[in-house]
RNA sequence: GGCCACGUGGCGGAGUGGUUACGCAACGGUCUGCAAAACCGUGUACCCCGGUUCAAUUCCGGGCGUGGCCUCCA
């Protein structure tokens, strides 16, 4: 089956090819680490380690190598570092900071039930890589010493621009910053900076006497050349990395390797938004994942794993998704309905037999169709309540795939059925209005179904008995 | 101001040059002591204006609206 991936660079969905089948390379833009990760942060992680899947799926979980960096030299880190240990050394502020917020960030897209990457590097273990880049820029006309930066000649690269489709006459023309003096070029860009005094500080490249760091570009470039190579399949990231970031890097690959291409393909999730509005602490609607998870701060409730990604891939990847209340809260419905179209045919958790659904794959070799692949979970569910198990486990297989975890889904785990005495006391009570309902005494069994719902429990009279479970 | 996207029923959200998406919610029914769940059924849509076409929600142009980037923000 062909997987079709849309590119950003010629506006197109075409087959996707690997380079080495045997060895398919993505990268993707990891997290600056200076805060807690917000809900736009984990969608590029979340629609990322679904294609991830995809990939590991149609060619192998031993040959896929998916590298995301983790960006811990940063002018805002520095802030950040300044503003919360201002007794501290700035660079030990700095190491406290980014332990902190890579464990936060680490723990949330775990809980999310993201993959590990392959290759997770840090920008600080590979200053060398980036020198090295620089160096070969220098060499090849492509870059420039400038008041001890080095900055790189857009003007060197015919092509600059061609990602974000904007030429560099039109970027001048809408450009809004101020210039450097020493720039040649408005629109060059910084590769390696002077560091003040106490900030994180490097031996320079290029002869520069000066120790300082790297920009922000170039550890992307660096990075991705160390594990993937100077060619490689998959780039990815959010839409708004297009330019500069995405742009830049390309400059600095390509010219650093000469080589007509940096990936054969440019992917970009679409925004995301919040209840409508644009996601900004000023606006009061800034949404952690660790809020979402942990806290009743969105929506007055904790949001179960499976509920926050199945929000997520409802929309196709490229568009832009309104983050809202009642979105989870319909997320949470289907979950819950998947649940008990599964629960009758007991398909455990964790069930290494159960394979990947054709209709599934299909859906999403069409450049991840989500969606579609979720209408189609629907009908699983569907013939599964008919009573069909083969669906079931089909479902319950399309759920594992997209690492939907499926043993938080039945509410029995709930931690209450692990209090025995809850139990028993549930058990009696329902023995009891049964017994009433028995002398059809009504109004009694209804004040006891009454009085279980105060405590949670929600009751369910079939056939051959009353079933129980904790109310959603 | 420049550039780039997007605009489908109450809501979410695929897709297609002519044929039911799907889901959530709502409503009617079956079942049930009543509920709940489940099942069956129902309704409402393709931003506006032109153009191409036998036929456009789908292609083209313009408009309006929303968003993104141009500010090291996923």
């Amino acid at each position: 089956m062909d997987l079709k991936l849309y590119d950003t660079l010629t506006r197109e969905k075409r087959v996707f090819v690997p380079l080495d089948p045997s060895n398919v390379r993505m990268y993707v833009c990891g997290p600056t680490v200076y805060d807690f990760a917000h809900i736009g942060n984990a969608r590029p992680v979340i629609v990322f380690d679904v294609l991830f899947r995809l990939l590991r799926h149609l060619y192998g979980a031993a040959h896929v190598t998916y590298v995301r960096n983790i960006t811990d030299v940063d002018d805002k880190i520095n802030a950040r570092a300044a503003e919360e240990y201002p007794d501290l050394p700035l660079n030990e502020a700095i190491r406290k900071v980014t332990e902190k917020t890579d464990k936060q960030f680490h723990d949330d897209v775990a809980a999310l039930g993201c993959l590990p990457p392959t290759v997770e590097p840090r920008a600080t273990e590979h200053i060398a890589e980036m020198k090295a880049l620089i160096e070969r820029l220098i060499a090849s006309g492509n870059a420039y010493v400038a008041d001890s930066n080095v900055l790189f000649s857009v003007r060197s690269m015919p092509d600059y621009g061609k990602l974000a489709k904007r030429s560099l006459d039109e970027m001048i023309a809408g450009a809004r910053v101020e210039v450097a003096p020493y720039k040649r070029d408005p629109m060059d860009f910084i590769l390696w900076k002077p560091s003040k005094p106490g900030e994180p500080a490097w031996p320079s490249p290029a002869g520069i006497a000066a120790p300082g760091r790297p920009g922000w570009h170039i550890e992307c470039s660096a990075m991705s050349w160390k594990y993937l190579g100077e060619t490689f399949d998959i780039h990815g990231g959010g839409i708004d990395l297009v330019f500069p970031h995405h742009e830049d890097e390309i400059a600095q690959s390509r010219c650093a390797f000469h080589t007509p291409l940096m990936a054969n393909f440019w992917m970009h999730n679409g925004f995301l938004q919040v209840e409508g509005e644009k996601m900004a602490k000023s606006l009061g609607n800034f949404v952690t994942i660790h809020e979402l998870l942990a806290t009743d701060k969105f929506g007055a409730m904790r949001w179960d794993r499976a509920v926050l990604r199945l929000a997520m891939i409802k929309t196709h990847y490229r568009q832009p998704i309104d983050w809202t209340v009642r979105a989870l809260e319909e997320s949470k419905a289907i979950i819950h309905s998947w649940a008990d179209a599964i629960q009758p045919h007991i398909v455990e958790p964790y069930d290494r037999s159960l394979s990947v659904p054709n209709l599934l794959i299909e859906a999403l070799c069409d450049d991840l169709n989500t969606p579609l692949a979720l209408a189609e979970m629907h009908k699983m569910a569907h013939a599964a309540r008919d009573g069909d198990e083969t669906s079931a486990r089909l479902l319950a297989g399309a759920a594992d795939f997209f690492g939907l975890h499926r043993s938080a889904w039945d509410s029995k785990l709930d931690q209450h059925i692990f209090d025995s005495a809850f139990n028993s006391r549930v058990d009696d009570l329902i023995a009891a209005r049964n017994q009433f309902r028995k002398a059809r005494n009504f109004a009694e069994s209804d004040r006891i179904r009454d009085e279980l719902a105060k405590l949670g429990v929600v009751l369910h009279d079939n056939k051959d008995g009353t079933t129980w479970e904790i109310a959603r």
